[in-house]
DNA sequence: CAATAGTGTGAATAATGATTCACTTCATAA
DNA sequence: TTATGAAGTGAATCATTATTCACACTATTG
């Protein structure tokens, strides 16, 4: 035995690995899933293409973790946001607007995590990040209308319609976020996102809320 | 000159061109896009795949209009639901309702039209078909806003999210059509999909009445 | 029938992109 | 040092599919 592997090399290991993800992040976060083929993620990397398979057992794996820590980071801020002190139909207003707050500024990514085709083992994943969405509203729902918040719904669907109202109005018509770009020079103004946010929020909290709600 | 297009060979050729469009709305209906390979839509119309190139310039052409012809009727049918007599609400109801049980119907097309990863030139087509949907909602929110049948609000994002809203809460979760059927064995009933549907119609019917409203 | 203009065929080709692998370089410890 | 085992390399290989093409077959007209 002349080789074990010491602590400063599982250090630089994981560190190339974390590499890997980043350089995968940026591309994805960047154009897509599209543009995060090996070769163009080990470019990105400076290694080689080889290399990438040292540390990942296939490309699929790859971008699912790639897709994990995407989500998760985005989860955790809307999730954070329904943790405000308020009324159902107030933390459930913070909810959204995050969500498509941010959606709107990474608006690439969001296209990539909600909208992009891309190969079955990645959209898999997209299944899960959609539920945990979904949960999210889906227990702030469930608690709303146990405490006479919100009127009596079915909080599953009603919790997968928000995700379904965000996805369509931010990232749907924003799919391809380059055609728009080529024509309009102009981008939105932060007004304008500013009133389809609100439009938005008015949208749902109207539809969950029912003939009572103050918006 | 010996040899002329006569009517017999047109007709002939007419036909076999809408056989190879028929094989491979079969494929697409049945297991989407991804199954609809030029061989497996030249064997399933029973000829040799280079045939196919014989009516159609490329894959893309081929497809494009199957998703067309598919899309049209399907929009056809829901903008038939609009022009019911009527309040703009009830028509709008019929329009959801519509919509939503035709892709409760036909889910592995609807899958394939919404939600299946395709390759561009088709997502560019289903750009469109979206388009039209929201068009057809626009248009009628539009004339009750006007009619004052309807609360002041934005026709075009009110029109996305009730798209938004049909695809995530039939389509999106039913996206792999078979995974949810290996589990359960049972189909879920007409019962419980009509209660799925009227679901669906009170959220977004709710969300655009506002404060008033008749279910 | 012969000449012409196709259509139908399906194996070969092309393009793309993931994966492998024989080899080189590096770090470790006897 | 040097033997050992792993990490890094990138060109070659594989797999998958769309697309082409040389050839066989069929219909049409003189």
């Amino acid at each position: 035995m002349a080789y074990r592997e010491t602590d400063k090399i599982k250090e630089r290991k994981a560190e190339a690995r974390e590499n890997i993800v980043k350089a995968a992040h940026y591309l994805v976060a960047t154009k897509g899933f599209g543009a995060a083929s090996v070769s163009a993620v080990a470019k990105e990397a400076d290694i080689a293409t080889g290399t990438v398979y040292k540390y990942f057992p296939s490309k699929g794996e790859l971008l699912c973790e790639v897709f994990r820590d995407a989500t998760e980071r985005e989860v955790e801020k809307v999730a954070a946001a329904v943790n405000t002190a308020g009324s159902a139909p107030a933390r459930l207003q913070a909810a959204i607007e995050c969500f498509a707050r941010r959606a709107i500024q990474g608006r690439r990514l969001a296209w990539a995590l909600i909208a992009e085709p891309v190969d079955p083992q990645v959209d898999q994943e997209r299944l899960i990040y959609r539920q945990a969405y979904a949960e999210i509203f889906e227990n702030l729902l469930r608690e709303g209308i146990l405490k006479s918040e919100l009127p009596q719904q079915s909080p599953s669907v009603s919790a997968a319609a928000i995700v379904g109202v965000i996805s369509e109005t931010l990232v749907g018509p924003l799919s391809p976020p380059t055609r728009r770009e080529l024509h309009d020079t102009v981008k939105p103004s932060e007004l304008d996102e500013e009133r389809l946010v609100s439009s938005i929020t008015r949208f749902c909290l109207q539809a969950v809320c029912g003939p009572n709600s103050s918006i």
